[in-house]
DNA sequence: ACTGATCCCTGCCAGC
DNA sequence: TGCTGGCAGGGATCAG
């Protein structure tokens, strides 16, 4: 399940196989994939416009904003988000694939498909400024990686909300691109209780968990990503950070810290594993 | 302002 | 062995 640093791997290495590259060909095979700005699934007349205006289009860049895998094709943007299985290749062999449902072809011959064995991931065609004010990514808070989020703004945020802490993290219009996986190892690094209401956290507190964000959103992406479930980049190369997570799936192993057991349960509506003694 | 439920969808696993 | 039902999961959205 791709969040930030993951990606944050699959932009960098679709910008190298895919930026330049001019479409020749788009084969869809579950429209409902493509989405206009608002999220909402297309009429069939106006996606198969939208669709064939594709056609011709030279990818600029490929870029990350929160969650969102972004592709500039100068007048229209595309907006991808993977959600839980959503995927890029650029492995002829995924073009047939089961749970291939779009497959972009270049001039050059090259390809390149979306797999989504949950169909939960999205691409939304953004065709003027407009459009894109209107997606929920232009609505996603302060990337975490940015000069601008300091441990200071971080201390503002939080005095700000009473919710838990977890669901302080996972929320996007906060912070962008923390998902369930680094949320609960920046809490074990902060050494924070995950059900603690974010207004509670002291500014010394506020430092660590500033600290813990910044730094496992950037050993991720130092790592490749995480691959718990599917999650591979454009390649199909794994990520090993999940080598080094310390709580999240550990239900039931022992705190590396005190050695104590590891207690999973359901806060923010996500399955949270946590030490009880460490964090507080 | 926040919480909880619901929806999207398939694979997987426990239980029969 | 084969079937079925329940669950997981990110996040938008809606009701309370």
């Amino acid at each position: 399940m791709p969040e930030l640093p993951e990606v944050e791997t699959i932009a960098r290495g679709l910008q190298n196989k895919v930026s330049g590259k001019t479409i020749q060909d788009i084969r869809v095979r579950y429209s409902k994939i493509f989405r206009d700005c608002c999220g909402q699934p297309y009429l069939e007349e106006e996606r198969k416009q939208l669709i064939a205006s594709l056609t011709g289009k030279t990818i600029k860049a490929v870029t990350r904003r929160a969650k969102y895998l972004l592709f500039d094709l100068g007048d229209i943007l595309l907006v991808s988000h993977l959600r839980m299985t959503g995927r890029f290749s650029s492995d002829p062999e995924y073009v047939d694939k089961k749970h291939t449902h779009v497959v972009l072809t270049f001039t050059d011959g090259s390809v390149l498909s979306y797999n989504d064995t949950r169909k939960f991931g999205t691409i939304q065609i953004i065709t003027c400024e407009e459009e894109r004010l209107k997606t929920t990514m232009s609505r996603s808070g302060i990337e975490p990686l940015s000069d601008a989020f300091s441990a200071d703004y971080l201390f503002d945020m939080l005095k700000q909300s009473k919710r838990n802490i977890k669901a302080f993290l996972l929320t996007q219009e906060s912070i962008a691109g923390i998902g369930n996986i680094y949320a609960d190892e920046i809490l074990f690094f902060a050494a924070i209780d995950p059900k603690r209401r974010a207004n509670s956290i002291s500014e010394e507190e506020a430092i660590k968990l500033h600290r813990g964000i910044k730094e496992k959103l950037m050993m991720g992406i130092a790592s490749g990503g995480a691959s718990i479930l599917t999650y591979v980049n454009e390649s199909g190369d794994k990520g090993a950070f999940q080598e080094l997570l310390q709580v999240y799936g550990k239900k039931g192993c022992h705190c590396q810290i005190c050695n104590q057991k590891l207690l999973t349960e359901t806060v923010a509506a996500r399955t949270t594993t946590y030490c009880p003694y460490c964090q507080t």
